[in-house]
DNA sequence: TATTAGCACTCCTATTTGATGAGTGCTAAC
DNA sequence: GTTAGCACTCATCAAATAGGAGTGCTAATA
């Protein structure tokens, strides 16, 4: 870091600004011009072969410009990168109706995400897993089906039909509804283990069977976990011809659009580190490996109690992280807001 | 149609089938060794003219070969498209696990049939309009929170938490639920009228505001009617260049990315008229705009009692017609059984 | 010593040119 | 009616060419 004196820095900096608004590698000349260093391109040049040899900035080939390489940007992002409160006015887009099912929501943030920044993005359903469980109703829905409905705190509801041998009597049913509910309530999922479970089927005796599935079925379907993904705007990334290209855009698009890839990315980001709570992987950083021509910004929103997930943007790695990590920001204090009332 | 004389649709269907294979004009030295007509180039020639200027073929430039116009590729599909009842062996990929949400069961159709055909598939949630109401329990989740569970007939589970002003006792819940079940049990989503509701409300007594409330919800919920649309392989148009450049790709992998106008190709497609369920568009057939370089086949499933949703392939205009028509037909027989089994 | 002007050099990009070849349309002969 | 022959068109490709942006180096300058 302290390898670059302040005329390298400034430099730098300039080189950068100016190739993320262009896109086209910058020369000395530009620079020149375009600083209030007053220095004449000669000088620009020779501080720029300093800034080449020390890895800041490459030449695609022998008399081209130069653009920032990784550790440029990284160097940008994380000195440079001036987190002036960005506007808040022109995020107000993010007025967005919370009486839907929560699915539609974040559908609806990445879009709006997308759309406004013009990157692609992606978010993730809130984790559960340190949620707990507040209600459970087992019904007869007919003579050989069992109709599970599990409520979770932050009001998630889940579904589970349980195939039966034949029909249960009321009373049994009664009676397995009251021993689920005194026994799980109030419990996360960790902490729903072999002993709780055990006793439970020693408690129903008779029932223990039908325990053994319904608690299989309850299970299964708390710990299905899925981290559900939704991705916009994908298309974006045709607005930038360093990605366009047929190869490139096939297969970023199907990373997108498989989605499974995108959650190495959650994991990572969740495991926060900094205050903020925004994680930038430029290039080769991104453990995804068809990103690497890519700049990928995530942020972790954290709704009540534990329950996390993650916001991203896509981009080139020209991407303007001064308005991106804005965004995220905004966004994820929004986000908070937006889950108060109850939903599916 | 009759315009026509053997030779000629001998000559154009020689024609189209080379250009399926290949995507490249097609000469009429070619089809007069592809053919076993024993004609000379010269000859073909002339006829070549002579479709032509009826325009079931076209030609890219002056001394290019012939492609297909789209009155050509529909005189193909609908006259020279030999039903040949594919080898079903091929297709037998589509074991489906059917213990899944129906959500995740129709995700991996749309994500076989896409690996399976290489063009970019659709496929529709189907609708339940006329599907019957086989179960409704309310139950108290807290003291201002009311949770209602809908399941229909073909075991489609629906939620929904009403907000509440104050708890409702044991025995209102009790009533409330007697009513709610013997009232609507076994009607379809078009059979609960205003009548019904009145009546309803009548019978609910003090309650009669709560169950307003609940029906509203209710009626809400059922029809809500989300038709939801899944697509996959969106990037599989990349395997075809005429659909390759940057524009078109992106127009088209945004109309698959954002899916409502996809919805437009539904209800054609349910309104059937052919035996088959099966509909081709070809070029500006489409009602799609973005899709007019597209072929689209799609194919209506029924499960039982008037379930019905649509599936569809989007492909280059040179599809291969023979085998995406095989495999939504088998596809679709297949899909009746998948759902047999319970599902949310 | 740091800066700058000047210049040769590199190499990307766009444009031109010409050759090639596939394919056609037409005419005349079979 | 069919075919051979031939002139013509036009996309495609490769090589040649010119232009220009930008560099690195050297020598002069402050």
């Amino acid at each position: 870091m302290d390898e670059l004196g302040e005329r390298k820095i400034k430099i730098l900096d300039a080189i950068i600004r100016t190739y993320l608004e262009t896109g086209e590698p910058v020369g000395s000349r530009t620079i020149s011009k375009y600083t209030d260093l007053n220095l004449s391109s000669a000088t620009i040049r020779n501080e720029m072969s300093d800034l080449e040899e020390l890895g800041y900035i490459v030449q695609p080939h022998t008399s081209a410009g130069r653009i920032p390489s990784d550790k440029g940007y990284r160097f940008y992002v994380d000195h440079l990168l001036k987190n002036k409160d960005k506007e808040i006015s022109d995020m107000k887009d993010f007025v967005i109706e919370h009486t839907e099912r929560m699915e539609n929501v974040l559908k609806q943030v990445a879009r709006t995400l997308a759309q406004s920044t013009n990157y692609a993005t992606m978010i993730t359903s809130p984790k559960y897993s340190a949620n707990k469980v507040k209600f459970i109703q087992l019904s007869q829905l007919d003579d050989n089906q069992l109709l599970a409905v599990i409520v979770m705190e932050a009001n998630v509801v889940k579904n589970k039909i349980i195939p039966l041998e034949e029909p249960l009597d009321n009373e049994a049913l009664l009676r397995l509804n009251v021993l689920l509910n005194s026994t799980l309530n109030g419990l996360s999922i960790p902490e729903i283990n072999l002993a709780t479970i055990s006793k439970m089927k020693e408690q129903a005796g008779d029932y223990s069977d039908i325990v053994g599935i319904v608690l299989d079925a309850v299970s299964e379907t708390l710990s299905q976990e899925e981290l559900e993904i939704y991705t916009s705007g994908a298309t974006n990334i045709f607005k930038y011809p360093e990605l366009s290209d047929s190869q490139k855009a096939s297969e970023l698009i199907y990373t997108l659009e498989e989605k499974q890839q995108l959650a190495t990315l959650v994991s990572d980001s969740l495991s926060d580190e900094a205050g903020t709570g925004i994680q930038v992987y430029i290039g080769n950083e991104s453990p995804i490996q068809t990103m690497k021509d890519c700049s990928v910004v995530t942020a972790t929103y954290e709704l009540s109690q534990g329950v996390k997930g993650t916001v991203g943007i896509i981009g080139p790695k020209r991407m303007d992280y001064e308005k991106v990590m804005g965004s995220l920001k905004e966004l994820t204090t929004q986000l908070d807001g937006i889950f108060k009332k109850p939903s599916q």
